[in-house]
DNA sequence: ATTTTGTGCTTGCATTTTGCAAGTACAAAA
DNA sequence: TTTTGTACTTGCAAAATGCAAGCACAAAAT
């Protein structure tokens, strides 16, 4: 189990996902990565035992699940949990703060901007599409 | 200067912010903190080495700047630059899913959920008190 | 059927970051 | 003119991260 500073949310949360690169990990599932290999293509190299041990403390902590793979075929595939999307308008916070503060920046995808937590997590309304936001 | 790993705003950002402490001292700083001891006073205990090192870190980064005392008297308290008040949404998410996802966390105080960032940054809004958001 | 390729890791060791305890500087209060 | 308080610095231990290489195992190629 993960040990917290304080009982303060923000530290709490940073307990969890406040290393170098877990929330890094998550925006590359956000954009669709699936598998250890889409992990590794991502810009910004990560070193595989990193990686390897991060899937498995996110996958401990809950945000990531392995969809174990249909009987006797290849390994399976990584995709966030309920509560691992919840961590989506962090992400999306954090770009705007990027692209506001920082020169350079990529413009993130269309997919990132308007994601929401409830079409990520699994269970979650897959292939449902966008729709604008509900009233009320 | 910070080195980015990709030009990708979140994982630029979290070059910046992303280590263990810089968004622990900068929510004390959304909930009044403005001195070392302050800084040192939160439950987290951090280390002073480390308080120091990230002090001068977040200035440099332009997240924070020293008020320079009134002529020769005692040394100057920390404020938040607009940039660094910028960050605020980014700890209001991460309060949010902490509460919501981890047993047992502390409920932010009004000042820390209300807090906008045009009312921290230095030059802000100060002593304005609290509108309701502006329509348009 | 047996090399070859691709994917998903593990291992060993160097480097960097963080943590802990103690000490220092310097102004204000006693 | 000691004492106190604030703001640090220093030295060393421990943990996290980075790098390079190797390994297992299944599928594809020969």
């Amino acid at each position: 189990m993960t040990k917290f500073r304080s009982p303060c949310p923000i530290a709490s949360a940073l307990d969890i996902v406040g290393d170098k690169w877990s929330l890094v990990i998550i925006r590359s599932m956000v954009v669709g990565a699936t598998s250890y290999s889409d992990f590794l293509a991502a810009p910004e190299r990560i070193a595989t035992n990193i990686l390897a041990e991060r899937l498995q403390r996110l996958e401990a902590a809950g945000l990531i699940a392995q969809r174990r793979p249909r009987k006797g075929s290849i390994r399976g595939s990584y995709a966030l949990t309920t509560k691992g999307a919840g961590l989506i308008p962090v992400l999306q916070e954090l770009a705007r703060w990027g692209q506001e503060n920082i020169p350079g920046r990529w413009t993130p995808p269309l997919r990132f901007q308007d994601a929401r937590p409830a079409d990520h997590a699994i269970g979650g309304a897959a292939g449902e599409g966008l729709r604008p936001a509900e009233p009320g």
